[in-house]
DNA sequence: TCAGTTCTGGACATCTTTGTCCAAATATCC
DNA sequence: GGATATTTGGACAAAGATGTCCAGAACTGA
């Protein structure tokens, strides 16, 4: 449902949330979220693209977010990677009541609303803050090797 | 985010709710839901094993729904050819806070969790109405060529 | 300047999804 | 039984997603 690129986007999000200030290399990032390290590097590279995270070269680079958590959804992230589509016109690419959804495309429709408006309304600072007694991605990630 | 085969047995299988007690040829449903016959006819093998249609072979042979339109959910349909994949524990494969979400996993599997109850709601014989003025699938498929 | 570190970007490998094609099995009609 | 219509299932092709690798650019510290 959620692509493997989006699972990934998001751990490396909510990670440099919660690293604060200390760049992170790619290195570390996938050690921490347990994404393959090479795949993780283009991963990052979209993000950096989209303006949601910052690469800098050479000792002590790595990546930071380029805003402040509390400045970023969750959805700004996974449209990063790999964008929410909503269904505007029905696929069968018919002219006949044009905007207008049928039944079954408009019930798809309202689910990927749902899901566009619950992930609007959180950012990174919301996951980083390990409300609810739990931390971040997983405890034992968090234990920061 | 619904992956294509989820969208073609959707389509199938509303335009056989539409189709009543005719049984459709594989030929007739690719050309009224604009989906290759081919990989369709794939797709109602998929249905057909998991009990939703049933097929029958020979001259007026060809798919029919293999309940009332009206017990069968969206939900059902979906989960016949895409299951869909509820997040039971985080990904990272740790032992720590058995069973509970980190926050990040928590959100997305709410949005799972609300997908799913939205489509255990609506069955085909809902979508099949053409309330709202708007046929199912759309106008133009709808005349029955 | 030089060595070491890290991102950047491209080429390529592998796996999954989507799509095509066809022979065989089964049903109907004459 | 023979001709035709249709599903069934398997083999294969094409495209996309995921994953690997490496040469080069850019930065840091000495």
């Amino acid at each position: 449902m959620f692509s493997q690129t989006t699972e990934y986007a998001l751990r490396a999000a909510v990670w440099l949330a919660e690293s604060g200030a200390e760049p992170q290399t790619t290195s570390d990032i996938a050690r921490a979220t347990q994404v393959p390290a090479g795949y993780l590097s283009k991963v990052l590279q979209s993000l950096g693209r989209a303006g949601i995270v910052h690469g800098s070269r050479g000792k002590h680079g790595g990546f930071e977010l380029a805003k402040p958590a509390g400045d970023l959804t969750i959805l700004e992230i996974v449209n990063a990677v790999d964008p929410l589509q909503r269904i505007h016109t029905c696929p069968l690419n018919l002219e006949a009541h044009r905007g207008k959804l049928c039944p079954l495309h408009r019930k798809m429709d309202d689910a990927l609303a749902a899901i566009e408006r619950s992930f609007r309304e959180v950012t990174l600072a919301d996951l980083a803050g390990g409300e609810g007694g739990v931390r971040p991605l997983c405890e034992a990630a968090c234990v920061r090797a």
